[in-house]
DNA sequence: GTCATTTCAGAGGTCATTAGTCGGAAATGT
DNA sequence: ACATTTCCGACTAATGACCTCTGAAATGAC
């Protein structure tokens, strides 16, 4: 039950864009600096980004990654199933038995709705303070 | 996103076990032909639920494995968490960036609830009329 | 007491996935 | 021309998933 490294990279990445949406292209190099990871690997999660058209890019000097629609347009969801495949606990659910088949389900459209209602603006816009339900962090 | 062959028929374990409660032990080679599973897969199973104490085993001829509680006190989770570990998107949650910490952290819960919310018993005695919410499944 | 049945314990084996690295080509602004 | 950047594909090491196999020990039935 866990989501890899490529949605969570993934992400990070979508949130950096969409924090300077509207600036024009930004690097792969500032994005790997900006959180610390390593740009060589971040560059295979970019391509299939572009590919969906969820990000477009420019090359050459200068170049880089933009969204290609504002961030309250892209849910969390549209990131996770382009790079993890789609959402569900198990595969070939319909192979399982029905008491089974109707858990994973549940648990499928659970994970759905959390990811689908959730826009890249949300995750680039939070901060702590005006976290929902009470929710509170402490490091 | 996804639950493994261990959670998976671990449950079926105990859904076979849950059917058959108050009847006695029931050898793991019986589980292993109702459901199609490998015996000796399922022995590696069943090692961690006794363990944990959500199941008994009785050596020797006529022996096998019981649930030491009525089906409706075990739920879902009981399980996957055993065979699966704690029930958690990313591991090292914590180490995420408060965005991400609150979406990992919301996916978590909302799965939580749906498997804490089931019993065996209900996967055991599930059948298709009674299947809630308008959920309906056909092959 | 022997025997078939069963749990119990652990080693081992294959395969796919994860999490990257690396090298170089092509585009493009300065 | 040159530095910067995307783009593409190959490669690798480690890990985990999903099993199989061997053998010991317990126990009821005869």
């Amino acid at each position: 039950m866990r989501i890899s490294t490529k949605g969570r990279y993934g992400l990070t990445i979508m949130i950096d864009l969409a924090k300077q949406f509207g600036e024009g292209p930004v690097p792969l190099r500032q994005i790997a600096a900006d959180n610390k990871l390593s740009e060589a690997y971040l560059e295979q999660l970019v391509s299939p980004l572009r590919n969906s058209g969820l990000i477009k890019s420019v090359r050459g000097a200068h170049g880089g990654y933009m969204l290609t629609k504002p961030p309250h347009l892209i849910s969390a969801g549209d990131v996770i199933r382009v790079l993890e495949g789609p959402i569900q606990p198990v595969e070939g659910i319909e192979n399982e038995a029905p008491p089974q088949r109707e858990l994973w389900s549940r648990i499928r459209d659970a994970v759905k709705t959390v990811l689908d209602t959730t826009s890249i603006e949300d995750l680039a816009s939070y901060n702590e303070e005006s976290s929902p339900d009470g929710y509170m962090y402490y490091i």
